[in-house]
DNA sequence: ATCGTTAGGTGACATTGTCACTGACGCGGG
DNA sequence: CCCGCGTCAGTGACAATGTCACCTAACGAT
């Protein structure tokens, strides 16, 4: 058994019977990786299914010509679907998984998580669950890539990166790369949040001034 | 037993044992659906699994400003994961399924699914391949979307819709909810592609006269 | 033939993306 | 200190795409 029970800390690990997790315990490995760190990638795929233990992953898609979309983020507790799905599809993919913090990952091996799956349900509804938020998460993405105007995905994503605090520390680049799109757009869209003083900008860092009128822009979706 | 056995059409239930078989002949129902009528939407929401026995069903999602894209589309012998998906995560979703032919499913009910996804390793494994299989679809939906270029996307989409034939029967206001865009962008650019021969148009129909310039358009993403 | 509906065309304009620069800032080495 | 370098941000011109208003052409039903 490891030094600590990961399998308290996930939904479809938590209410197993305790000769089941042991036997998880022994099975799985611990990862550490530092902030900024990929966790995988095209060039780097798992063979079996990652649990988040601590930190959080921002899963993101880039293009050949450089361009980047974050499509959603894994925190702690959740199970990253996408290598799964792209280790069972065998196909080429382009997403990549950055640790946004410092990162404890699960890995469990394929065997085991087969066997998991066999045999316990609540483990089974967990992965489901999983697979479905990441698919309802990307449709999302689609709908406000397809369909949303920038200002008003901007003012959101701000909103959400600021997680009620009064600023956000992100380059232009950074949100850019946020929303799929490029520096200069983000540049110009926020030159026009603080004209309206909606902000304030200083090198890598964003100060809110009027969040409400921000969440107004937001939800005019 | 039904009068036919449709077990013997998907890959998770094809090779299960006669009498899982004939047990989930009796649970799920056989539905009929006509060409043109939605299969699944925000007002329908299935109880169960589904899948697809015959036809074709076209899965798009829809903006409030009333444009459209298709998502992906599901052919015989393929399950419906995103209606399970949307069960699942009981969240709010605005994409739905159109038949695209006469279409005949089968609906197993949740209970029998549960069953079946714990007693059936086959079974699992072709839920979760489904799963994946969507994931990837929406991955390259959300490249597509936010990195690639409307002539490219069209192109592509007409060879694909045209499927090996010579012509492809679609509105350009079809082609826009294909590739979520508006019918002036589609006609500017079928235009376009009319002017360098590459195809024809008449109403409700595009007849390629270049097929090998396309394709070079196409991958050029 | 007439009418209504649908498909498609067009030009003006708004928004977003691209390109090629420029300057501003921060930091470390001489 | 100041120089040089890399990162961050600003800008203007232009291209691509989306939006709007309105028009014309084709087709089908009566």
């Amino acid at each position: 058994m490891t030094v600590f029970d990961w399998t308290t800390r996930f939904k479809g690990t938590a209410a197993l019977p305790m000769d089941v997790r042991n036997r998880l315990n022994k099975a799985a490995r611990i990862i550490d990786i530092k902030k900024g760190d990929q966790v995988f990638g095209p060039m780097n795929v798992p063979d079996g299914l990652f649990f988040l233990y601590d930190g959080r992953i921002r899963v993101s898609q880039s293009s050949d010509s450089g361009r980047e979309i974050v499509l959603y983020r894994i925190d702690a507790g959740e199970s990253c679907v996408l290598t799964t799905a792209c280790m069972l599809a065998e196909e080429a993919y382009n997403a990549e998984g950055i640790a946004e913090t410092d990162v404890t990952i699960v890995a469990l091996p394929k065997p085991a998580f087969d066997r998991l799956s066999a045999e316990e349900e609540a483990f089974r509804n967990f992965v489901f669950a999983a697979y479905s938020r990441r698919l309802i998460d990307l449709l999302r993405v689609v709908d406000d890539v397809a369909f949303g105007r920038i200002d008003v995905r901007l003012a959101e994503r701000l909103l959400v990166l600021g997680n009620g605090l009064k600023e956000v520390r992100a380059t232009h680049q950074d949100l850019a790369a946020e929303l799929g799109t490029a520096r200069e757009v983000i540049s110009r869209v926020l030159n026009d949040f603080q004209k309206r003083e909606l902000i304030e900008q200083s090198r890598g860092l964003i100060t809110f001034r009027n969040k409400d009128a921000l969440s107004a822009i937001a939800v005019s979706a």
